[in-house]
DNA sequence: GACGCACTGAAACATTCGGTGACAAAAAAG
DNA sequence: CTTTTTTGTCACCGAATGTTTCAGTGCGTC
């Protein structure tokens, strides 16, 4: 395991994206300012560390301490991204972020408190683009940044709609907002929230072994106790709904000893 | 009630995962080892303790009483996570983690002192991944490594799966992520993970004899034991499977001391 | 507040998987 | 031919996983 490795790469890529496109992106007439964040936080120390180091890399920033203040500020300026607290006074990250997903497209990142009962599917449910957990490295915030931007302004200039939420594999149709799972002949198959949050978590890591150890932490946000087969359990009530033959299941696979494979192809609708 | 007990076999679980996804994931082509934390403190007390209990947990570790002692240990070392004191004779925490992070993007937890409120912000200001305390609960410690660590490993970027690859060989058609074998009539045979991984490697090296020590490395990732024939147990297993006359085998053929061989011509689809 | 209901994790029990040892069979060696 | 080495395979066991049950919890309704 070599994170420093990857991780520098990683940065390297982002920062000849940014050249790249920045520079193609002006011949084409639109112009393209260097991104303006938004950062929604009522703790002040928050938001003037992370402002202050997004501008040491090149953003411009403002803040807003609640919902009303973020509405003012994107009255008056034109703001690239937001990134939202989730525990927020008057109405919460979640409410704000719905909100804004309904009339735009600005990319949100959530910010979200390790450990407390909400859960951060609830932000990707809820159509923010990334989440963070606080505490949180700032360099991390940044590359979520980087990495959000990316994918939002290779976009074309049409606005984009609002962010689509049905997702479809083997035969089944699943929509995040209403937490069901619908079949081909239009049943309807009612989720609980912990089989939603392990689907969830499944379809955004289609392919790849996840060990109980992070779909624990990727559901619940918390570590796997000595004894703990929760997850088994919840992998075997999920596979009881959504699996032809339980028995030989075919979309959640074990790897023994290792984990769970979520085996189809997903496709958004 | 007897803590002893849990822990030891929790210790053994551990244990067992590490060797498990360590085999799995050099099946998909990225290494990992068990992590290598450095403890960055004065007190030796505090090092060894730490360091002992990290130890039993499955980590390697070494430590380090001052800056220098740390530079010279990530020289010779490749670590993937630091704890670092805030306080230490010398350069302090903060400066020094300022410095790592000029250069590397290594995790880094921070030990702080209790009560001061603002260190946790600082801390976080000068790239920390996560903070804790003193004093504090070595669990505590184990449970932000580990929560730390799965942060900073990159997961797969939200959903890119592997390309989607089935391969034909004889009458066989062996979908890779789905994980089985389809019959020719459409019969679905499904594959044990150890039938998989062992399948999974000859379809990587048609035609070439591989020697029971290379299948061992290639589907396990570890050595052979002196008297193992788990791999002749498994290639007996999988012969049941895919041969037509598992007596004569015609896909996996033996070589007499040397190991085996697959034979069928690979077709990817 | 009482009640019914759904959800969840712990525990208990059932099943499967993979490695080990034993023994038979096959191949090489003498 | 016999002996030795290597391989095939079976039965078995411990560990990992699958599944059900049960009790505790929260939630909505009355």
């Amino acid at each position: 395991m070599s994170p420093n490795v990857s991780v520098r790469r990683y940065d390297k890529l982002c920062h000849n994206f940014f050249n790249a496109t920045g520079g193609s992106l002006r011949i084409l007439g639109r112009m393209k300012n260097t991104p303006h964040i938004l950062i929604v936080d009522d703790s002040n120390e928050i938001s003037e560390l992370v402002e202050r180091f997004l501008r040491q890399h090149g953003f411009r920033t403002s803040s807003a301490p609640d919902g009303n203040a973020m509405r003012r500020a994107l009255a008056n300026h034109q703001v690239d991204l937001i990134v939202l607290d989730l525990m927020l006074p008057g109405d919460d990250g979640l409410v704000l972020c719905r909100d804004l997903r309904a009339k735009s497209s600005i990319p949100i990142i959530m910010l979200t408190a390790m450990g407390e009962e909400t859960d951060r599917i609830i932000g990707l449910e809820m159509g923010a683009d990334d989440y963070l957990a606080k505490p949180f490295n700032p360099r991390e915030l940044l590359a979520r940044i980087k990495s959000v931007l990316r994918r939002t302004e290779t976009l074309p200039e049409t606005r984009h709609p609002p962010k689509e939420t049905t997702i479809v594999f083997n035969l089944w149709t699943f929509d995040i907002t209403k937490r069901q799972l619908i079949t081909e002949d239009g049943v309807i198959v009612p989720l609980s929230t912990g089989e939603f949050r392990l689907l969830l978590t499944f379809i955004q890591h289609p392919g790849h072994v996840l060990s109980r150890d992070q779909l624990m932490d990727l559901t619940q946000g918390r570590d796997t106790e000595p004894f703990d087969r929760s997850i088994d359990t919840q992998v075997s009530r999920l596979r009881k709904k959504i699996e032809l033959d339980p028995k030989q299941p075919e979309i959640i696979k074990t790897v023994w000893g290792g984990g769970y494979v979520f085996t189809p192809t997903v496709r958004n609708e």
